[in-house]
DNA sequence: TTAAGTGCAAACCGTTTGCATGGAT
DNA sequence: ATCCATGCAAACGGTTTGCACTTAA
């Protein structure tokens, strides 16, 4: 991910101020590196540095933050958006597997998708510039459970 | 999809009835292929020919048919979920490509999708039962109007 | 000093639910 | 006749917004 310097600069670049808020929700997303940070839980976890702060810090923080390229935004479909810290370096983006059961998710590294992305930019001259892969299914313990349920 | 017949069998198996509002919700849906729609939009559609229906039977249709397999649920990200037939005899799902200037959603057919899948199944244990990739980048107009706002 | 940010509460909007009525089986 | 389904309106939950106050630059 961007480093915080280069996170500050383009704040101040914008015309923005970097503010305690601003600071410890920013902090937040970097202690729960690998996590799906809905906005609700970071304000939780946000109260517990600075009590008396309103959720919609929280969202117009997040929503500054997608903008400057630093937070991706998901959705996995329950209604409330989850955001992570979104790392350009990376070499290889993740998928998240879902289960349609217990409802968990995990993560999948992987870089088969790069020959997907060149096979589309090819064939139709859309520029992808990102991606969201969510695969749907049973987890290995889901799997256990209903084989067990079964006999 | 599945037929018709298969449908309303499925609904009795359940208990369910084959009420008026039910088949036109459907029909909207057959006559829609290849779009995605929004409850609201189906709710328009319905409204054309039950005009003193109510949104709730949208929803609530909606839900029964993702729960019967016969519909699927998408989640483009502007807070509203949309919904197209789902069709398990289609050897290949589609992907959409949305664009991050306009907003507008594409479809690409492709089945190198089926290698990842395995790839997961096989080094996760994950059992996978479907998948939704989602491309974010810029489609060829934008593109175009980009470049020419460039000089 | 001053434009930008915060906190609060109300507004918003898609979706869900309770309840009395209506209808398919 | 019996449940299930519908329509309406109210409730719900996540997100956004208006406004007076505060603060980083």
């Amino acid at each position: 991910m961007p480093l915080l310097k280069d996170i500050y600069e383009k704040l101040l670049e914008r015309g923005h101020k970097l503010t305690p808020q601003r600071w410890a929700i920013l902090n937040i997303f970097l202690q729960n590196k690998g996590r799906h940070l809905s906005a609700d839980e970071v304000y939780t976890h946000l109260k517990a540095l600075y009590p008396n702060n309103g959720i919609a810090t929280v969202y117009r923080t997040i929503d500054l933050l997608v903008d400057l390229g630093v937070l991706k935004k998901l959705e996995f479909g329950d209604g409330r958006a989850r955001f992570e810290i979104y790392d350009p370096d990376e070499p290889h983006h993740h998928h998240h597997l879902i289960c349609t059961r217990c409802g968990s998710v995990t993560e999948f590294q992987d870089d088969l998708m790069e020959s997907l992305e060149v096979a589309i930019q090819k064939k139709t001259g859309f520029q992808i510039q990102d991606h969201i892969v969510t695969f749907y299914g049973l987890c290995r313990s889901c799997q256990a459970e209903l084989h067990q349920a079964r006999g």
